[in-house]
DNA sequence: TAGTATTTGTACTTTAAAGTAGATTGTGCG
DNA sequence: CGCACAATCTACTTTAAAGTACAAATACTA
């Protein structure tokens, strides 16, 4: 994420009365009130979609008035840019993090699996899901379609992988990705917080439909 | 909906020659106009999303003027309602069409799963999907979920009467018709006319990695 | 071919929400 | 204290698109 590189020294401990934070102190608060406003409007996209809500809407969660979030952000399209841009950060380095932590590609799999159900569950991510291409301005849409696109291909290269590892039978990669990807974006349709299930529940749940398929087998675990 | 109860014999056969067909003959062309801007509207939504489609644009590309437009619909509104109401119905028809036509309930299952698939993949079935519940007003949504849910309850029935015939492993239902449905659901935001694949291909491979799994097993048919 | 109803267009009003100008208040610092 | 700057407000303008009034044209009937 975008966390600003402030060198330690100059914030202490939690106190702001060091002669040589002035600004840093400031700068820091005014990075949390941007985040409030970006979490408040990520939510209430989430709850009543983009169009159905206001600056007004926004700025009266956050007890301020409209031009104040001026102060905080450009304009309406860049909240709603930057809201699906840290979705997609998270999933991103979500997926670069099982990269790197090496081992077979199905398991790798698996656990992408697992951590885009997490993120779908949570403000930004599901503002990934929810809210759909043509409401962003063309000129960032191209940006943030890469990024989509981006982890698609992760997702089909892992198929792919898993394949020519002989850990699942040969099928169309791209297919398979698709099949993957929607029903996991789905989840972020009907998914509520303080639901029936958590985001864990319904990751093996679907892991273990996906695995094994339909049919039943002898020696598979009853219900 | 509003089709004019006009008694068959008052439309003859193909002309509007017939002295006993005035009326008839143009609430005919009324009825085929209001479905021509349905369509555009549709496909317009489709395409660039229902706010960002004017009605305007919609006039526009069927050669006529805005409020045109108003002679066929109420507002526009009932122009977003309608289309998804109708890819609704469609769903609700083809499922109830396998039902009637009787068989296991694995094989209504993969059936439906054939329909609904066709259907995302049409202009107001494709409306289904990408219009969000919250872009339509309050007193519509409540139908609208309502008729979504009931095509929900539907699969979720066939999943559980699948397990219950011994058909399919035993499984949560209702988290298996999300993960279908959701699978399914999302070919309707991908899928463009003219591509790679149609949707039976679509229907095809995905009833294969769902019914299969992943697991390769002895005997399955290699790439 | 005149008369009537249907259909469509031109030109306007309305509305809701984004965005802005500029005054006002709060805060740390010499 | 009082200055400078950060932060926020009230009150306004702008804009884009929905929706409407009413006149013009077209088509069907007699």
């Amino acid at each position: 994420m975008s966390t600003p590189k402030t060198p330690a020294k100059r914030v202490p401990a939690a106190s702001a009365d060091s002669p040589w934070a002035p600004s840093a102190t400031r700068g820091q608060q005014r990075e949390t009130k941007r985040n409030a406003v970006l979490t408040a409007a990520a939510q209430l996209f989430n709850e009543r979609g983009f169009h159905a809500t206001s600056l007004d809407d926004i700025a009266a969660r956050l007890n301020v008035s409209k031009p104040t979030l001026y102060y905080y952000v450009k304009n309406k399209d860049e909240i709603l840019i930057e809201c699906v841009r840290r979705g997609l950060n998270m999933m991103h380095e979500g997926i670069e993090e099982t990269r790197h932590s090496g081992g077979q590609a199905i398991d790798q799999l698996m656990a992408c699996i697992r951590i885009y159900t997490r993120i779908v569950t949570m403000d930004f991510g599901m503002c990934v899901i929810r809210v759909s291409d043509d409401e962003f301005p063309s000129d960032s849409r191209k940006e943030l379609r890469r990024l989509k696109s981006d982890i698609d291909m992760e997702f089909r290269r892992l198929v792919g992988a898993s394949v020519a590892q002989g850990s699942i039978k040969p099928c169309d990669p791209k297919m398979t990705a698709f099949l993957i990807a929607g029903a996991l974006s789905w989840i972020g349709r009907w998914y509520e917080p303080g639901g029936d299930y958590t985001a864990e529940q319904i990751a093996t749940e679907y892991i273990a439909t996906l695995r094994d398929g339909w049919l039943p087998r002898v020696g598979a675990p009853g219900g």
